[in-house]
DNA sequence: TACTATTTTGTTACCGGTAACATAATAATA
DNA sequence: TATTATTATGTTACCGGTAACAAAATAGTA
């Protein structure tokens, strides 16, 4: 391995001398610049990073913690983050958590030995707290995602689900729909309790009395929602919903998936509807109505905030990003 | 920052001692390793990687380096490589080239410096070549996965492009297709040569003489194909062609956007099929005809074979690893 | 020309670990 | 009990850089 001792020998100049051509100091004669940089060239010498963190504390490392890159919705988080990151010149480490909390500490255990300068996390839940805390006992900056951790401040960017759920909640009503249910995520994630707070007000609103029975927690993975949709389907006909809302895109998969083997037709049956694009190529499959929210941007401008923050450009006060969604009407929603 | 010194300090022995009982070394006494580990519970203490790899020259960091995490074989492709990386105590770097090969070699030049341990590769031309020497020469141990730069050889994963091409053409050829054009990535990329020449060997095996104007290259991302498939479509009735292969699922969106702009039905009018699904979720859109490659396992065992090549562990021999794909028989190719 | 200010380069120590060797403590053996 | 193995711990130097200070070279001024 070529190091700044045998440029210095190369070049009959001290390793300090070295350093300083390669973080271009100032003060150094132009002819020694150039003397050095020909003996770089011809070693091919390439500085060190893990030694240069030793003494500058830092790595230009960020870390991205989301629970599954495979979902379109991460992806393009991940993607908008990266392209921030390497702008800015830093690395992207990605870790996928399964929505697992424990699966979560292993990562910010790694991230902080690894010396990260930040991290961009999409909380496991609520009581990820404990690993927030780690990290902000650490000092290590972080900005949440999609979710926050609301015990431990930090920057944020995230979807406006008040706003959104009433889109698609309104949407739904205007369409005639009255006895709407919403398939949300687990109640230890922030962004599933504000859907369903909005989701209850946007009803109230509309005059229409909020049915607990209509409200059902699942989580944001890909599974089989057979039982819970034909228990729904069993309901006498005057009370069985005839609209759902999905609290994401892979809720929205699932239900659609269930309806299909149970024989009901969307929107004919049921209108179903949900948060996030199930697709990650823009209309490639145009059936579901959804709403789109900013994924790309989010990662972007998240990592945009994280990296403010760890070059200490951020105010003292934490940040909170609130992004809107884009209501797209397709096929999957229709006139009772 | 707690450092071993710190630890040492409070637990009354010697930084060395320290760093025996975390590394877990053999000849220590119980009393003092419990002495120690209650000092390092008691002072969360994290150890310094980077400090580390300083003499052991590992840093436990991978990297990989693909087109385009949005492309989701390529995010498949990520996941893969990344529960194997967590697996064997590794964490992720995650680069995207956009298949430019000036980003690719930002990128090289940025691992070496982060000193990751190695690199899964998609290599963005045969151009890369020169950036893949770099690696070579620096002794930094890299995979192939799904094309390869035949002049800097090392261990690839790959799919099988001769059987799956072969699998694709003789699917349209039994529903009764001969005038089969190849819409085809760009000619300097090993995969895209590798499924034009089977394309051709099909054709010729089964009788059928190879048309070069039915053969495009244009490259795998997401573009408007309006020209190129309205060419193809002003030909006069008995030369137009029945059937597109795509050479991978970008391509066959832009196909399949391009004829519907036209007016052209599918598969009534032509039949389509490609490489890859476009859709992340199996079956969400269960449309076009695809040869879906393993793209998970590739990830997963190009990993895999990184990781043994990093340990040590690989025969001197670079291993190829094949892997077939499997035809789905969707809704987007037809009789003819 | 002598002296001071400024620019350029070098020296030393340290970042947080670990390898290699040295020494102290304990156990085994005669 | 003295001597030798063995086990447990400590010392020193180094990994590849850089910060902080020191010294040398050059320029500016009287």
């Amino acid at each position: 391995m070529v190091t700044i001792y045998d440029i210095a020998k190369k070049a009959n100049v001290s390793p300090m001398t070295v350093s300083r051509v390669i973080n271009n100091s100032p003060s150094i004669k132009e002819s020694t610049r150039l003397k050095v940089e020909e003996a770089i060239r011809e070693l091919e010498y390439i500085p060190n990073k893990p030694a240069r963190s030793l003494t500058s504390k830092e790595t230009k490392l960020v870390s991205l913690v989301i629970p599954d890159i495979s979902n379109p919705f991460f992806t393009n988080i991940a993607r908008g983050a990266e392209d921030k990151a390497l702008q800015l010149g830093y690395q992207l480490l990605l870790g996928n958590t399964d929505e697992n909390k424990e699966k979560e500490a292993m990562y910010i255990d790694m991230l902080m030995s690894t010396g990260v300068d930040g991290a961009l996390i999409v909380p496991a839940s609520d009581d990820s707290a404990a690993n927030m805390k780690k990290l902000a006992k650490r000092r290590t900056p972080f900005v949440y995602v999609d979710r926050t951790v609301d015990s431990v401040p930090a920057d944020s960017v995230t979807g406006d689900n008040l706003n959104t759920t009433r889109q698609l909640v309104q949407h739904l009503i205007e369409l005639g729909h009255e006895r709407i249910c919403l398939i949300n995520g687990p109640g230890y994630l922030s962004n599933a309790r504000e859907r369903a707070q909005a989701f209850r007000d946007t009803l109230i609103l509309s005059g229409i009395q909020p049915n607990p029975a209509y409200m059902i927690e699942t989580h944001f993975k890909q599974d089989n929602l057979d039982e819970i949709i034909s228990k729904f389907i069993s309901l006498q006909h005057d009370e069985r919903p005839t609209a759902i809302v999905a609290a994401n895109n892979f809720i929205g998969v699932n239900a659609l998936r269930a309806l299909r083997s149970l024989g009901i037709r969307v929107p004919e049956d049921i209108s179903v509807t949900c948060f996030d694009d199930p697709d990650i190529i823009p209309d490639y499959n145009p059936f579901l109505t959804i709403a789109k929210q900013p994924a790309y941007d989010m990662g972007y401008i998240g990592m945009q905030l994280l990296i403010e923050r760890i070059q200490n450009e951020a105010p003292a006060t934490t940040r909170r990003i609130v992004l809107p969604a884009e209501l797209k009407v397709r096929a999957s929603t229709a006139r009772r």
